[in-house]
DNA sequence: GTACATAGTTGACATGGATCAAATCGGACG
DNA sequence: CGTCCGATTTGATCCATGTCAACTATGTAC
C-alpha cells in the first residue's frame, strides 16, 4: 500500500490532503479544490498508535476528531459499573470522535485494534473552518446524521434481530466499507476480536462463535481466525433481512 | 398550561422566541440576546398536529427540523421488510429530525403522540444562520452529539440490560425532563402507549405490561393505564444501574 | 346507553441465547 | 522448539422473555 512514494515513509506533521488516497472518502470529499489548503492548514497528521493504544479517553477534555487513515479503531463507552459497551468500529477515511463533538469531554474511549495512523482535527479550529465552509459545515451535519442514523440501525439490530441476523448484517457492512475502499469486499482479515464482535452486537462470544461456524457449515463463509471469505453474499443478504444499507457504523 | 395569555390563541406565524417559556431548552438557550431575532427571522411558529398526524415522513425530502413547543413526538424507522423500530419520544423543548440534517430524505417518520404544536426551522436557512452565529453551530453540534450519545446508551440498554432495567430507565429518564420543565418529576402521564414503549425497549408488549405491575407490586410506583406515580426513584435507580444519566433521548 | 374497536393485562408454554465448563488453537517469547 | 496465556471453539444446561391465547378495561361512534 505504501509503495508509491518510497521516500515519504516518515510523513512531516503537517501533509497533504492533496495527495491522500482517501481523500475522497475523509471530509476533503466535502471541500473544493481551492478551499482545500485550508483544511489542510488545520489538520494534523501522521499521529501512530500500536495495538491496544487510545486515541482518547472517555471523561476526558475534548479536543480534536480524528480520520482513520490506515488500520482501525474501535470505540466503547463503560458505564458506572464497569460493563463495556462498543459503540462501533472505524476504518480507514471515517471520522472518529463525533459523538462528542460540542461537548466539553469525551463520550468514549477509542482504542486502537491494530497498528493504526491518523489525522487529527482540533475541534476549535474545525467548528471555525466549517463557520466559513458552507459545504464543509453541511458536511459535518451530514456525517453526525449519519451516526445517528448508524447508530439507530444497531439499536433496531439489537432489539429485533436474532444473533445470525446480526452478523450476517455485521459482515455485510465490513464488506462493503471494504468495497468502498477499492478492496475486495469477500476477503478480508476482521480487523477486531471475536470477543468485540459480540460486545458489540449484544451477544455472547460464544454465541458468536457458533454462528460462524454454522454460516461454515452451510457453505455461506469460510473463516479461519480472523481470516474471512464471505461466499454467498446473497445468501447473508437473506439472513440479514435487514438488508444493511450500511446498516451499523 | 395555556390559561396566561387568553388572547393569543392563534399566534401569528412568526411570533416570538423572546416570550417562549422553553426558550431556556430550545435553540434560543445558544442565542445571545442581540441575536435572537435573526432566530426568530427564520422560525415558523405555530403548526399544530392533532394524535397520530405525521410532522414528517420517512423517505420525503429533508426541508426543516422541528421543535416541539407543547404535546409529544415519536420518531420511528420502518424496515423494507415493514417492521418499525421506534427511535424516540420528544417532549417540549426538544429538537427533532437532527437524524437526517445533511441529508436528502428524512431518515424517520414523526407522528404526534397527542395534540402537539411545533415550531419549524427551514434547514437551509438554519445551515445558513448558524454559519454565522459561531454558538449556534456549536449548539447545533452539541445537541446531534448528544443525540448520537443517546443512541448509543440505549443501544447498550437494548444489548445489556434486562426488562426491568429498560423500564426503569425510560421512566427516570421521562421523570428528569418533566424535572427540566419544571414538572412533577413524580407524577406524570405517559404520553405514548406501551406498544410504543415495548417497541422503543426492544420487548414484548406483554413483558411491559408485566414489569409495570410487578414494579407496582413491589410498590415502587403506581400506574393506572398512562397515569404514573414514581414512590420510589432510588429504587428505580437502583434497578437501572445503569444510572441513565440522560440516558435513552 | 350500547356496541365495537383498540389498548392493556394475565396465564401457559416454548425457545434462543446466556452461562458454566472444558477442550483446543494460536501466537509471543524465552 | 517448548511453554504459557489469551482467544476461540464446542458441549450441556438453564432461564428470561417471546409467543399464543384468552380475558378485561377503556374509549369512541352512533
Amino acid at each position: 500500500m505504501a509503495q508509491a512514494i518510497p521516500f515519504r515513509q516518515a510523513s512531516p506533521l503537517k501533509a497533504s490532503c492533496h495527495q491522500c488516497s482517501l481523500s475522497n472518502l475523509c471530509l476533503p470529499l466535502a471541500v473544493e479544490e481551492n478551499d482545500l489548503d485550508r483544511l489542510e492548514d488545520i489538520v494534523q497528521q501522521g499521529r501512530i498508535f500500536n495495538r491496544g493504544e487510545h486515541i482518547f479517553d472517555q471523561s476526558t477534555p475534548y479536543r480534536s476528531c480524528f480520520a482513520v487513515k490506515s488500520g482501525s479503531i474501535k470505540t466503547s463507552i463503560i458505564t458506572e459499573n464497569g460493563e463495556e459497551q462498543v459503540t462501533g468500529f472505524f476504518m480507514p477515511g471515517e471520522l472518529v470522535g463525533l459523538d462528542s463533538i460540542g461537548s466539553e469531554h469525551y463520550a468514549c474511549t477509542a482504542k486502537a485494534l491494530e497498528r493504526t495512523s491518523v489525522c487529527e482535527f482540533p475541534i476549535d479550529k474545525l467548528e471555525e473552518l466549517t463557520g466559513k465552509l458552507p459545504e464543509l459545515q453541511h458536511h459535518m451535519y451530514h456525517l453526525m446524521s449519519q451516526e445517528i442514523q448508524n447508530s439507530h440501525q444497531l439499536a433496531m439490530l439489537l432489539s429485533k434481530n436474532t444473533a445470525e441476523e446480526r452478523i450476517a448484517a455485521l459482515l455485510l457492512s465490513l464488506s462493503s466499507r471494504f468495497q468502498r475502499r477499492r478492496m475486495s469486499p469477500t476477503n478480508f482479515s476482521l480487523p477486531m476480536a471475536r470477543n468485540d464482535i459480540a460486545n458489540f452486537l449484544g451477544l455472547a462470544v460464544e454465541t458468536v462463535s457458533r454462528v460462524f461456524t454454522r454460516f461454515q457449515n452451510q457453505g455461506i463463509i469460510k473463516a479461519r481466525g480472523r481470516e474471512v471469505e464471505l461466499l454467498d453474499i446473497e445468501a447473508l443478504q437473506m439472513v440479514s433481512r435487514e438488508f444493511s444499507r450500511q446498516c451499523n457504523n
